[in-house]
RNA sequence: GCCGCCAUAGCUCAGCCGGUAGAGCGGCGCAUUCGUAAUGCGUAGGUCGGGUGUUCGAGUCACCCUGGCGGCACCA
């Protein structure tokens, strides 16, 4: 006998060998029909299996969250079966559910087009209409090779020839089709539903290894309710709209040209967003104790051999020869110019922590298919930094640098989606005792300033540390890697890096490659696609436009624009013969935070109506008044700050607050 | 780089089974001075990414190149 506990407390007692179902059954037979999974001690198990213990059990069904993964899963074998009654000889690989989803891997020498993705979807809505009934049965491993095998399914055999000799494997039988799994799934295709639908084609390497057949693989999302479908397309197409490509190209921000591809021609506009942003990053890290500096864009070829770069990275390297058969090569990273800047006369033990920082402009061969708007180019900037630090400082270090990234992120309106920390690769300076310590140094670093989850990717680490990342989410949920926080004992080591200790010996220092923005491109394109062009007033490129409702007020514009640029703000005027509603309707559309209209009645009181975007609403103030408002509230966060601290005991001290 | 798809006016897109290109927005011009998301009228822009082939004839078919998009791989 086992005995289960529901969730509502009470407990029951089962035979042995009670299935799911069973029990279900006993409670009410609605419940047995509509059961769709049951869980036990956290596990999901199908409901025609066995249980095999007792514990806490919880019937699912279809609709329930817990639920939805199987159903995408489902959904993908489905999907597998309709491929292969439509298309035979098509061999199945793996498909697995997804965020949103689903997919299949599949192994066919023709292509699927576009339109088979349509029949394919049709077929599937007709194997859910045939209510297959899904079977789980229990196979020797061996023989499971061999069937997998005798009916062509190379790839099926070769997944279960990675599972250990003495465990059995679970084959899911759907109506007559069948496939190697582990499930749970449902108990039969009637519970997948048809809100599903097919979204896109593409090619997917075999084990994720290039080297590998290249496979097909068909996306698709499924929900359980034909309304969220509908609601996921929506939110897709949302989404799509503010594409930082869109957008940058709507607002007339950058450009980018097959002359130089993979490189941002920015406008004036867009560069106005990223001098601010640089300015702001730039404030942030003299607060912060560091100091800036600036390191060639070449360096001789012998110096990126000497730092490791050259084996590690040279098929990723511009390079150039001199008439005087120089080989130069254009800084993929900043690390080498840094430690020569750190090797230049001797330091102290006083000196560590260095904090060295550039906004370098670094230039990568990234291949074609990885190009991506700005989000991934082939030159752009860092704002990296090299902390040169005891082996003792690393840890305070790392939770500052984390610190001032979480603020960055605040002020910049990002949110933090992951954190994951990327270990040894396979191609690695430096020994294992030296990676061991590094990876867990980082982990705590992680832990001690407050990140509660922090994934891992073995064999991502760079060549000479293991790597924190910090990723941001783009408008489609896609993440992107921005900060970064590396552990280097190498570097130092192989470009001969050392200070003076208080006992007078030479030591090598530590390096910490640290990056909040990552790139200062890549993190403007999330914050376009955040904001959705629509930023906050200091950052917008266009902070006001002054527009006029008659040639009358164009005067008293002009005033207004002269004062409110006085006082740093960026402004523009609109004293066009248009009628206001015009005026309105386009600066909304250009994204302008704040449109400052004057009509004649303002000229002559010598006010403006501020409209804000996104409300339509209006404030008249006065000129002053509106001037001093609007220089206020267009302070980066970070100046605000610190004003906002000094204007609470004596206004307008900002500077001497600031000594002290 | 790999797989698939796409490539037509500044932008978004229409051009079916091949017979020398259309719309909306934008631009420009004229008129309008009109109080908060589109004033009216008029007008100019493309030879269809580049190339080769098939054909009497190609934006429309085939192939190659280039670029873009979605994935994969890569991302020090």
């Amino acid at each position: 006998m086992i005995d289960l506990i529901f969730p509502d407390g009470s407990k029951r007692q089962y035979d042995d060998g009670a299935t799911g179902k069973a029990v279900a059954a006993s409670i009410a037979p609605s419940l047995a029909k509509r059961a769709a999974l049951v869980k036990l001690d956290g596990e999901l198990l199908d409901v025609d299996q066995p249980l095999p213990h007792g514990g806490h059990f919880e019937i699912l069904t279809r609709d329930s969250l817990e639920a939805l993964e199987t159903l995408r899963h489902d959904a993908s074998h489905i999907m597998a079966e309709a491929v292969q009654e439509l298309f035979p000889g098509t061999q199945v690989t793996i498909g697995p559910s997804i965020e949103d989803g689903f997919y299949y891997d599949f192994a066919r020498d023709e292509p699927f087009s576009l339109d088979d993705l349509a029949k394919i979807e049709q077929r599937m809505k007709e194997i859910v209409d045939r209510d297959e009934p899904i079977r789980r049965e229990v196979w020797k491993r061996d023989e499971a090779i061999a069937h997998f095998k005798s009916i062509g399914e190379a790839y099926k055999a070769e997944i279960i020839e990675g599972i250990p000799a003495s465990e059995d494997v679970s084959v899911y039988y759907q109506g007559q089709w069948k496939d190697l799994c582990r499930g749970p799934h449902f108990p039969s295709t009637k519970f997948v539903g048809k809100a599903f639908k097919l979204t896109k084609l593409a090619g997917a390497y075999w084990r994720g290894d290039h080297r590998n057949a290249q496979l097909q693989r068909i996306y698709g999302t499924a929900w359980s309710s034909e309304a969220e479908l509908e609601a996921y397309i929506h939110r897709i197409e949302e989404a799509e709209r503010r594409d930082h490509r869109k957008i940058g190209r709507a607002m007339d921000l950058f450009h980018l040209q097959e002359e130089a591809k993979g490189m941002i021609f920015w406008h004036p506009k867009g560069w106005t967003l990223f001098r601010t942003l640089e300015n702001y990053m730039r404030r942030r890290l003299d607060d912060d104790g560091y100091v800036e500096v600036k390191a060639p864009q070449l360096m001789d070829r012998e110096l990126w051999e000497k730092s490791g770069h050259w084996q590690k990275f040279s098929h990723a390297m511009f390079t150039c020869e001199t008439e005087e058969g120089e080989v130069l090569a254009v800084k993929p990273m900043n690390c080498p110019g840094h430690v020569q800047i750190f090797n230049h006369g001797q330091k102290s033990y006083r000196d560590l922590p260095l904090r060295m920082a550039e906004f370098g402009a670094c230039h990568r061969y990234e291949p074609s298919g990885a190009l991506h708007g700005i989000f991934r180019v082939r030159g752009f900037t860092q704002d990296d930094a090299h902390i040169f630090c005891r082996e003792d400082q690393i840890e305070a270090e790392s939770t500052k640098f984390v610190r001032l990234l979480e603020s960055v992120y605040r002020d910049c309106g990002m949110e933090l989606h992951a954190v994951k920390l990327a270990l040894r690769p396979e191609l690695r300076f430096g020994d294992d005792g030296v990676w061991d310590v590094a990876e867990k140094k980082l982990e705590r670093a992680a832990r001690n300033a407050g990140i509660a989850h922090v994934e891992m990717l073995p064999g991502e680490g760079a060549f000479y540390g293991p790597k924190l990342e910090f990723h941001l989410r783009d408008a489609i949920g896609r993440t992107w890697q921005c900060g970064t926080l590396q552990l280097d004992y190498v570097l130092p080591e192989r470009l001969d890096a050392e200070y003076v200790a208080e006992d007078g010996s030479k030591q090598r220092p530590v390096m910490l490659h640290r990056a909040i923005c990552g790139s200062l491109e890549r993190f403007l394109g999330v914050m376009i696609e955040n904001f959705a062009g629509a930023f906050p007033l200091w950052l917008a490129p266009v902070q006001v436009t002054v527009a006029t409702i008659t040639s009358d007020a164009d005067d008293f514009a002009r005033k207004a624009a002269a004062a409110l640029r006085a006082r740093g703000l960026r402004v523009e005027t609109d004293l066009r013969n248009e009628k206001i509603n015009l005026k309105v309707r386009e600066h909304s559309l250009a994204k302008v935070p704040v449109i400052a209209v004057v009509g004649r009645r303002e000229a002559d009181l010598g006010q403006v109506a501020l409209r804000r975007l996104g409300s339509d609403g209006q404030q008249v103030l006065d000129l002053a008044e509106a001037v001093n408002l609007l220089a206020l509230q267009a302070s980066p966060p970070d100046v605000a700050r610190s004003a906002g601290g000094a204007e609470s005991q004596s206004p307008g001290a900002v500077g001497a607050m600031e000594a002290g």
